[in-house]
DNA sequence: TATGAATGAGAATTCATTCAT
DNA sequence: TATGAATGAATTCTCATTCAT
């Protein structure tokens, strides 16, 4: 995957020029983030992502070559964001439950604000992950983040503040579980139980539990 | 939503009779199930599902008029079967903790032999919980369920068992939530860690995580 | 064709029974001839001219075979009411000029209350009226009236009222021309002059005119 | 509307290119018609228009959406044709009676080379003018002619040719019916008068009968 | 006479994709 | 780099009609 931001840096001032190429590029991906994640891979419209755009359809065949590769590219950028906000974390800075607790709350704030990355992980699952499979950029993306919390929590257990034998990929499977399927299902969860689980009360609410369920399973008592 | 399994008693002994109504609209459903589950509402087609239940494409409109219907009644039946199984287990006749960490074993089982459940919930969610808010069925199966689970968490709770102040939907959501991230995302996550989460210890190591943090966190210690 | 009042006739008194073939080729004719007449025969919808009748579409079949001989049997009947309509107008009864306006009266009234019939020789003429070429009945329906108008104009011109030489297919094709063209496209029109021509002003205008035309052209002077 | 006539001109000599916007949608609008014209709005189908205007079917959806924007924008072009040849016909030169004539005279000729117009007339009344009051442009293209002929019919009057109190509109519609009646219905009428109404002598007879009757009405005696 | 179930052939419309400029 | 024109292969849905009872 290409590195937009460095690439920019190269272009010269005229920024508003009709041809430009990482514009398009741009303008091209987030419209197709929203198409994707409003109706899945096999409900998006390219028609409906070129209007979004207002690019020609042909562009994105230019740029992309099919829907597919265009699905795969946005995943990329999704991925790709969500690991840059995690690393500026700086979690190796904190107090291991301090940097467990950061996180938990990182997640749920970010699913919460980026509802089209839960959507655009869905799809990526309904397809059997077969577009990450074939992207080597996800794929490097991820271990850091898993070795960082290996590392918390093996400061945290010398310290006696943690328990041992915590598996730090269950763990982070945990934490973005339990902010994910409350986030992900919750227009269905609202309707079922009959009550907004989005008002500003019910997401502090959440995020306290989560909290309380992850630190209370770390924390040695 | 009618009881096709107890109206089929009714019928007599020859089970293969070609113009049986309620066969048909069986047939459909299940081949439905399986296409929706495999791709989504948007990517399912009417005539594969047509050639799953080896009936006429005609006579699925003939019954569910069209595939937005269609899918609502698949969702709807998924409902029924999941909530029958859950009233099966019985909760109100166990210890406070035992039914707790039998509604975990429970929902990790289910969603484990029935991952088409799982897709169906990511669907439904994908188009809003349109489905489902059309549909009254749906909307009564629920409440019993979170109701009981509060009966149990304050059992434990008067027993000195459990903690207090335990909101029952949010302990309902933890649970799936666990059961759920891990294994629906499961082919993005196999990858992404580059290890197969579902041999059977991978399993099993799961599930222990799942009921040691959703018990930790509900007794009082 | 058949004559159905005189068979009415021989039912016993069960009018209300369920299986009365009469009454359902009844039904089912009424039922078409809405249809048909709203849509034309293209638009026509066999599974509508059974709900509208609350008879089974398998009914319609076993009656009239299929949408063409339906088609016709409507196109049959309509023709038999007007002609029926116009027999009862007892013509040679009166005075030729006063038979010629009781004629344009009859004419406009009949179309005015029975806008049906006018959609379905539309619809018969842009089949090429094939449907009448094949129906016996119908074609001997219609040399009654030009032949009495033959008659009627020839009576005029002998006592001196009338002008010579008309024939009484122009005359009848102008009468009927003259007030079809008015309905058939009142509302094409209507849209068109920015007018309403169907109020009881207009519509009484147009009687008018038509008379005045008809009549001035006919009467030497 | 667009006039495409005048857009052609601007166009280089190479008739045949493949790639021509205007040149296609005028394919397709005349393929259109004549499948409109023989088939009624309901039984036209868009295969056959693909068909005959040896274009690929989903251009027919590129440039008018569906078969609704497609009948009414044939509409939309009879009517302009036959408006623009009205103006053509330039009445306001010409002596009062004279130009009622000639008027009657290029109905008539009008609508008997143009079947295609009666036939969309037809369609248009049984849709109850639905497509006509969605156009703009057909609704701007008629007051003209009724204005013109009403300033005929008053200098007609002034100059004691005419008779006074006619109303423009009626008499529009009279001339109109008039050979409508006979042209549009006349497969059914030759069917039922057993006389074949369109040998040339026929025609020859029709045209003549209905100058006598407009004629006749309107002049003064 | 009556009816619900079933079907094959179509029909409108959609969609991803390519062509020509 | 950009775009309007064009297309083949689906895809959803419809329709007249027949089957089985």
């Amino acid at each position: 995957m290409v590195n937009y931001s460095a690439m920019k840096e190269k272009k010269t001032a005229t920024a508003t020029k009709t041809r430009d190429a990482e514009r398009s590029r741009g303008l091209i991906l987030s419209a197709a983030l929203a198409e994707f994640a409003m109706h899945g891979l096999g409900g998006a419209r390219i028609d409906r992502i070129a209007e979004r755009s207002s690019l020609n359809k042909r562009l994105i065949y230019y740029y992309f070559s099919d829907k597919d590769q265009l699905f795969k590219a946005v995943l990329e950028a999704s991925y790709e964001k969500i690991r840059d906000k995690e690393r500026q974390l700086n979690l190796q800075a904190l107090e291991p439950s301090a940097a467990v607790r950061k996180l938990v709350e990182f997640t749920w704030n970010y699913y919460l604000e980026n509802p089209e990355f839960l959507t655009m992980l869905n799809s990526a699952n309904l397809h059997k992950a077969r577009h990450i499979q074939e992207s080597p950029d996800i794929l490097t993306l991820n271990s850091p983040l898993i070795e960082l919390l290996g590392e918390i929590l093996e400061k945290g257990r010398a310290s006696g503040e943690f328990r041992g034998g915590i598996d730090p990929v269950q763990l982070y499977v945990s934490i973005a579980g339990l902010s994910y399927f409350y986030l992900s299902n919750n227009s269905t969860l609202s309707v079922i139980f009959g009550r907004d689980l989005m008002t500003p009360k019910a997401q502090s609410e959440r995020l306290s539990h989560t909290c309380e369920v992850i630190l209370g399973y770390i924390l040695r008592n």
